[in-house]
DNA sequence: CTTATTTGACCAGT
DNA sequence: ACTGGTCAAATAAG
């Protein structure tokens, strides 16, 4: 078994625990009203922790490699047979935007544009078919028309830059109308502990070590529904952005040497229902992204930790 | 009222 | 000089 593999599991494990410790959580504090079914959902995560877990320990090696070089690798040539998946590492950013834009410039009240030009950053990219909703509360800063881009590309902070000086920042562009698709660059990492919408959660700081955290995104379609909030409380405040619609997601590209991020897909289906029966090793094939499902439903953030 | 978005200005890197 | 990333005033939304 690979160190991928074990570190795999390990999490899986780990991320096993914390979901228990999340459905005592919601069951203590959570009344009926609006969400019914939370237990059962939080069930349901606990039975996909468990799924695959099983699939990985009983899968035979190559499989199980494969899989856990999805979540782990950390090099972007190594992803060609993966084409879904897109991952940059060019690393960290520049001394820094973050410095010269924070550091208030002197007396000079107008200090628009004083910045460093983001070089060599930390990005995880994701291509989507449609404007997916990660969880995290993002506040638009800028939008800019692109040199040979026939869309404008919007410019996102964490919303908790002010207040907890996150510095997690995320770049949406469009690149396609028909079928539409979407590239969304994340950049720096959340540090801000509060930096959740209220359609996923995180698990508190004092259940996870080494400020891990877990995130789920509640995405069961056929227990939930998501029709701007009305129906339940956990999308309330889910927001759109760039006035545009949320839509399933058709593909998913992150850096893998950083934090894996699933992405919510309220149209799918098959997630809810994932069982060992049916989800046998074919899933795992290298044809199949098996993770693409995993991940419409189930959002970790900062998973591995380095 | 507070908070978020829009949009032109600004500036560093190329 | 051009381009892209950010700022912040104006504006909109809640």
């Amino acid at each position: 078994m690979s160190w991928n593999t074990k570190k795999a599991i390990e999490e899986l494990v780990r991320g096993k625990e914390l979901t228990k410790q999340l459905r005592d959580l919601l069951t203590k504090s959570l009344t009926d009203d609006g969400f019914v079914n939370s237990e059962d959902l939080v069930l349901k995560i606990c039975d996909t922790f468990a799924n695959t877990l099983s699939l990985l320990t009983n899968s035979n090696t190559t499989t199980t490699t494969a899989v856990a070089d999805y979540y782990y690798n950390d090099d972007l040539n190594d992803v060609s047979q993966k084409p879904t998946i897109n991952i940059t590492s060019d690393g960290r950013k520049s001394e820094d935007s973050g410095d010269s834009i924070k550091s208030p410039p002197s007396t000079h009240k107008d200090r628009r544009g004083s910045y460093k030009r983001r070089k060599c950053v930390d990005s995880r990219k994701k291509i989507t078919s449609a404007l997916v909703d990660d969880g995290y509360a993002w506040r638009k800063y800028g939008q800019k028309q692109i040199l040979h881009a026939s869309h404008p590309r919007s410019y996102f902070r964490c919303t908790h830059k002010t207040d907890q000086g996150c510095q997690a920042t995320k770049q949406v562009q469009k690149l396609e109308d028909d079928p539409p698709k979407y590239e969304t660059i994340y950049y720096g990492h959340h540090t801000c502990k509060n930096m959740l919408k209220s359609c996923h959660f995180m698990v508190d700081d004092s259940t996870c070590n080494n400020d891990s955290s877990i995130l789920l995104s509640f995405a069961n379609n056929s227990t939930l529904t998501n029709k701007q909030g009305h129906d339940n409380p956990f999308f309330s405040s889910v927001k759109q952005e760039s006035k545009e619609d949320y839509k399933p997601i058709s593909e998913i590209t992150y850096n893998g040497s950083s934090s894996p991020e699933y992405l919510w897909s309220p149209h799918h289906h098959q997630l809810s229902t994932f069982d060992l029966s049916s989800a046998d090793m074919t899933v795992l094939s290298p044809d199949h992204d098996v993770l693409s499902d995993v991940v419409d439903s189930v959002d970790l953030d900062d998973l591995l930790q380095f």
